[in-house]
RNA sequence: GGUUCCGUAGCUCAGUUGGAUAGAGCAACAGCCUUCUAAGCUGUGGGUCAUUGGUUCGAAUCCAAUCGGAAUCACCA
């Protein structure tokens, strides 16, 4: 179906021709916005960029066409000329017609399936720590920008890339052997990943002990950097890796398997999945015949020492590293590989990575070089880049100790919402396990929307000592209205039996009423906005609008109340739609809406 | 120094391809529950849209310069 606005936009066109044969206008060119709450009408046709053309003043141009919309066409039954703007009042039965056609259309708002596929990368965690904060908002992001491409048609493979292997691993490993005892998550009952990163926090401290006592000895900073003994056979213990010696790669497969039993447990808890993993240490050594290409149609050089280069100076930017003078690959190597490698998967048409904004430089340039080498996935690379989540003391440092925990935030916000909704005494008639689902459905509801709201290119500071409100912009609000909503259609139990004897045509809508099916007929385009974008925060302002302004609606208006049958089938109706539109925005940027709070 | 990004109310943020007197939430203050869930609603105060110049009928939005902040520019990942 076309959107209301596209309508307007065609029919407007079409005026204009006929007033004005020789303009030329097509409803490309005409710029409509919705109209100030101030003045009457709903949608407004700006008119100044015609005027100079059309030799009209800005008055008698709205006049004509006003005049000619409102006689020629059912769809407005009103309009007013203000300075240079033509405010249209769209024919109120046209909104009752809407959405008694489309209150429970499954299919509004959803796009016809396209024939391509989109990869998003998202999520891709280290295997030495647990979550933090931070990657909360990677992972609802991945998730989020994935679900609403699918709602807009496209295949979506949702990917996390591994990054299994290097000496961060190594560093946990080492402070494993030397500190533990042999313990484990099933011993400690600790999760397997807080396991493997407590080690690594010990590994740090040990290092930074070792380099005390060296710089103590007389060695310089540097110097007891390198030397300190347990940093090299942190080394030692990579170079093994790499060797394929069995006993480092035994270590190496437990420690890995409890951090991604950790994962899993945290993954599913936030109801994040994927369709497909990528482990690094599959992936690491491939690239290199891409550098070897390069090489041969001349794209890279190599330098005296046998290290291997591609000079992007002509491009604004550097020169950039791509082969080691010992021909051991480099992170940007193993990128190109895999970006080959994810596109002879799928073939996908565009493959999107989301990526904290520190890596801008290294995504323009990974896509860069691919496409200087030609690669037919280079095109479609796009990096999703987003803020940092910061501490008001600054950047989180696992080594400093300064994170939020994934895991504790979690549960932190759950625990919240369960004191939220015992203080305001709204646990009756409700099961323990009811609670339990609830709680958590507000918990995470709310953390997710916290991190979601704000557009991902910007950074942010949370503030831990404020924590998350339930209060406003926020999930817990259109939870509630969901949640008042149902109540409502549950007290009105076979409303929708009187839907035929709707007299659409007779029916004044109030503004407040029209307010809200004014958003709810804009919902398809703000899907495909969002996917557009690639931007969640765009549906948590659309839900919050449209949830405000069923609240205000409904404030003042009484349904159950209603003055007759047909206002009332009118206003359950609308109020059925917007709970189900609320369910679908929410659904997208995976958050739950209770029936009952 | 190069590249990229950000700067809107006390705080956190919206602001569509340039359009009317720049909007929300939080915080502050004042109201609204014998009537469908008050996790709600209504109102008040709060702004040199970082600064300056330019483009035009019109600029928070586009362009340039300046100021302030961030990330990055490793034979690290």
């Amino acid at each position: 179906m076309t959107s209301l606005t596209s309508t307007i936009r065609h029919k407007a066109a079409e005026a204009f021709l006929a007033l004005f044969p020789d303009s030329g206008i097509t409803p490309e060119d005409i710029t409509i916005n919705e109209t100030k709450p101030e003045f009457t009408g709903d949608y407004t046709i700006v008119l100044f960029p015609f005027i100079k053309k059309l030799r009209q003043s800005p008055e008698a141009l709205g006049e004509q066409l006003g005049q000619r919309l409102v006689a020629g066409d059912p769809l407005f039954t009103a309009y007013e000329v203000i300075k240079g703007f033509l405010n249209l009042t769209v024919q109120d039965s046209y909104f009752i017609g809407f959405v008694k056609d489309h209150y429970k259309d499954a299919g509004f708002g959803k796009h016809a399936p396209k024939d391509a596929a989109i990869m998003v990368e998202y999520s891709s965690p280290n295997t030495n720590k647990p979550l933090h904060f931070g990657h909360l908002r990677n992972n609802f992001l991945g998730w989020s920008v994935s679900e609403i491409l699918k709602e807009n048609g496209y295949r979506v493979i949702k990917a996390n890339l591994v990054n299994d292997r290097g000496i961060h691993i190594c560093k946990s490993m080492i402070a494993w052997m030397r500190y533990a005892n042999g313990t484990t998550p099933e011993s400690t009952g600790i999760k397997g990943d807080h396991l493997v990163g407590d080690y690594y926090v010990k590994f740090n401290d040990a290092y930074k002990a070792e380099i005390a006592e060296l710089t103590a000895q007389g060695k310089t900073q540097e110097e007891a950097e390198k030397e300190a003994p347990i940093m090299q056979e942190a080394q030692e213990l990579l170079r093994k890796w790499e060797a394929g010696d069995p006993e480092v790669y035994s270590l190496w497969k437990k420690m890995n398997g409890w951090v991604y039993e950790g994962f899993d447990i945290t993954y599913k808890a936030l109801g994040l999945d994927f369709d497909k993993y990528y482990y690094e240490s599959d992936t690491y050594l491939l690239g290199k015949h891409l550098v070897e290409e390069g090489l041969q149609k001349g794209i890279l050089f190599k330098k005296e020492n046998g290290s291997v280069w591609i000079d992007l100076t002509e491009d604004g930017l550097d020169e950039k590293l791509l082969l080691r003078a010992d021909g051991t690959s480099v992170y940007m190597t193993q990128d190109m590989g895999t970006a080959q490698l994810k596109y002879n998967d799928y073939h996908t048409q565009k493959s999107i990575y989301v990526i904290a904004d520190e890596q801008n430089y290294h995504m323009q340039v990974l896509r860069l070089i691919m496409q200087k080498l030609g690669e037919p996935c280079a095109d479609g690379i796009y990096h999703l880049s987003y803020g940092m989540v910061e501490l008001p003391s600054g950047r989180m440092k696992s080594r400093e100790g300064t994170v939020v925990d994934a895991d504790d935030m979690i549960a932190e916000m759950i625990s919240l919402a369960k004191a939220q909704t015992e203080s305001a005494g709204k646990t009756e008639g409700f099961t323990d396990e009811e609670l339990e689902a609830l709680y958590k459905t507000i918990g995470l509801g709310a953390l997710k929307f916290y991190l979601l709201r704000v557009e991902p290119r910007k950074k942010m500071i949370f503030n831990p000592a404020e924590s998350i409100d339930l209060h406003g912009f926020t999930a817990t609000f259109i939870q509630y209205a969901h949640a008042r909503i149902c109540s409502i259609l549950k007290k009105n139990e076979g409303w929708e039996d009187r839907i035929t004897a709707l007299d659409i045509s007779n029916q004044p809508l109030a503004t407040l009423e029209k307010a809200i099916l004014l958003h709810l007929e804009q919902y398809p385009q703000i899907v495909a906005q969002a996917a557009d974008e690639y931007n969640p925060s765009v549906l948590c302002n659309y839900a919050f609008k449209l949830a405000q302004s069923f609240n205000s609606f409904f404030d003042k208006h009484s349904i159950i109340r209603a003055e007759n049958d047909n206002i009332k089938t009118v206003r359950l109706l609308l109020a059925s739609m917007t709970a189900s539109i609320l369910k679908r925005t929410m659904g997208m940027l995976g958050i739950q809406v209770p029936e009952r709070m």
